[in-house]
DNA sequence: TGACAATAGTTTCCTTGTATACTAAATAGC
DNA sequence: GCTATTTAGTATACAAGGAAACTATTGTCA
């Protein structure tokens, strides 16, 4: 009877969905915001213009808050940095004082569609080693697990 | 013939895989920090103690920077929060000076197997949403991305 | 109306990560 | 052997986030 081995087993870092999941994620965000830095925006900025875009009228930063579930700390960070670059105006409400109206510049809609086309490149490059059939099931399982886990009021789809 | 759409489309954020990516990882990376947290340990400080768990003989930061995808820098900067928290000992190499050579202290190997547990049962709480075969698709899909965009020497599996 | 609570934004501090420029040490080439 | 390059690690600056504490404004209610 040899000497056994006592110890527990102790589980690989490659053994969790949640390490690849983070690898892939860090990857894919890398190469968008390659892209992205010869128009002179970042990941997040992106996020923030594009949910703008639609509202011809005006947004709030909390308002922007709800929409990408990111915290108001990190909106306000950005939607500074926004106002810096010009693409975007910010201006205190009459009727409530604690709001900001903010507005997309015409340069900033301009640019939207651009970035939605680099967008759209980067995903199908980057995902392009998959099958039709693989980046559909990897969407749904995706949707599926943001359902599971929507942190805050996150439209689904 | 009314007024048509001219408008090019814009497309979604929400339409892109690499969104939704961000959305889950930010989440099962968040969901592990509660965790951890009560032992006093950071994701990223993880990644490191279990990588160097097997070596029970010592390692450097470039080895880890090679093993983990990341840079020096971050890893030099991770050492140095580990050493403050006497989770390794940190010499000079006496052959080359340019080398410092890590241990993990015995605090620290005990606690690997711990934290270990805890990676297990979040990744199991996390993905339990997923059957067993999306789970399985899931980790071949994540893969075979790493693979493909394979950064340095980050070994498949 | 006057105190208190809720709400919108900001600020500060922290972790995670890259890039870039730096220091110190070792190696190569002549 | 002495310069020139490579290599290991550090330092600094920046982006992306959350948490928590703060200010200012508005709403509530006794």
């Amino acid at each position: 009877m040899g000497k056994r081995n006592l110890n527990k087993p102790v589980s690989d870092l490659r053994a969790h969905i949640g390490f690849w999941m983070r690898q892939i994620s860090n990857l894919v965000s890398y190469s968008f915001a390659a892209r992205l830095e010869s128009r002179g925006v970042t990941v997040a900025e992106w996020v923030v213009l594009r949910e703008m875009y639609p509202a011809q009228s005006v947004t709030s930063p909390g308002a922007i808050a709800e929409l990408t579930g990111l915290t108001r700390g990190a909106v306000s960070k950005l939607v500074s940095r926004l106002h810096i670059k010009k693409l975007l105006s910010r201006n205190e409400s009459s009727q409530d004082r604690r709001y900001q109206e903010l507005l997309l510049t015409p340069t900033a809609r301009a640019l939207v569609p651009e970035l939605a086309a680099l967008a759209d490149e980067n995903d199908a490059e980057f995902f392009s080693v998959l099958t039709d059939s693989e980046k559909k099931t990897l969407m749904n399982i995706l949707k599926k697990l943001a359902g599971a886990h929507r942190p805050r009021g996150m439209p689904v789809d």
